[in-house]
DNA sequence: GTCTATACGTGGATAGAC
DNA sequence: GTCTATCCACGTATAGAC
């Protein structure tokens, strides 16, 4: 309806960024070109400024993008703590099992977005965190768990649980669900749970 | 000793090393340029060939020493596995503590590495996490430990316990001292020690 | 929307004088 | 050992034709 005969705008763009997330994640934003991306959708480096007006934004739309998508899929957080954190525990895992790429430009390229584009990033990344540890708290309030400080208990657990998708990959000695169990009761017997 | 006058190179060297930890560890070794090495050196971008063939070499022999460094560090594991434990969490989140920059370089400038050159940093880390997963699994056969599987706490403990440096800043809430021990507590726990 | 062509800066590394 | 000068490749981004 309406749409120019010929035009690719609501493919390519979408390729444009698969591309740049791959690479970005591969190689790192300063080791990635511009050109590359292009080369690898298929365009010259020019047409890539139809879809983004620079490199940096494009690396901040990845970001901004994947935090927001890991906010809108966190599970719901009512019922007792305990099993509150084992859901936080098991999607943890799994969606960022579902999105290596994402994932590693979120925790390497923080460092290579602009100011104001890292407060907003920062920011996202900062309700998550609040997202769990108001879990911990629950818990410890309850006398479910025992946590001398949820603040680093909370920051404890997160990196304890994306450390997985620096080891973890399909098709090996364990199963996804199998990894899951054992973290959940890593991180169990960690905060003092049951 | 037979020393030319005006020589620096003993001076220059070390100077040229710290420089460039410092600065790939803020910026990235991508993003990093030869002038500006030379630049905080004091020096020509020409003159830094004079102290390493090239960038890459320069990067490689600041990560394969601050692995060698580490893994000389190491505190004994004698003793029971309970205590060799708690020495070994309480020297890695102290060790790295000590020194930011090269620990932050080690996990992010991998990708960065030739492969021949990635190859031994590959295997001096690998050393590190043997010496972890030995604690573990004697732990485990004692009777000391409930871990399913020593590989994989070794994994989560390593990635819990780097994750400090992340966030840790000294003159904040809390002193090292303080972390350690509440560190110590959780990886206790998640090991099902005591 | 994509192309070619290009402006313009900066990168790693080297040559040769001092 | 350090300097200046330079080579040449490659970077981001833009202009203007189609």
């Amino acid at each position: 309806m309406a749409r120019t005969a010929g035009s690719h705008s609501d493919i390519t763009g979408p390729r444009v960024r698969d591309a740049a997330l791959r690479l970005f994640a591969r190689d790192g934003y300063a080791a990635v070109s511009m050109r590359r991306i292009a080369g690898e959708v298929g365009v010259q480096a020019g047409a890539l400024y139809n879809y983004t007006p620079d490199k940096q934004t494009l690396l901040f739309d990845l970001m901004r993008d994947h935090m927001t998508d890991l906010l809108a899929a966190l599970p719901d957080h009512g019922g007792d703590a305990a099993s509150a954190l084992e859901r936080f525990v098991r999607f943890h895992i799994g969606f960022h099992h579902d999105r290596p790429d994402a994932v590693f430009i979120a925790y390497m390229e923080l460092r290579n977005l602009e100011p104001d584009n890292f407060a907003v990033v920062e920011a996202l990344r900062r309700r998550y965190e609040d997202h769990l540890e108001a879990i911990l708290r629950r818990g410890a309030d309850e006398g479910a768990f025992a946590v001398p400080d949820t603040k680093i208990a909370t920051l404890a657990v997160i990196a304890m649980l994306t450390g997985v998708n620096t080891w973890f990959r399909a098709g090996g000695r364990l199963r996804l669900a199998e990894v899951q169990d054992i973290y959940w009761d890593m991180v169990r017997r960690s905060v003092g749970g049951r």
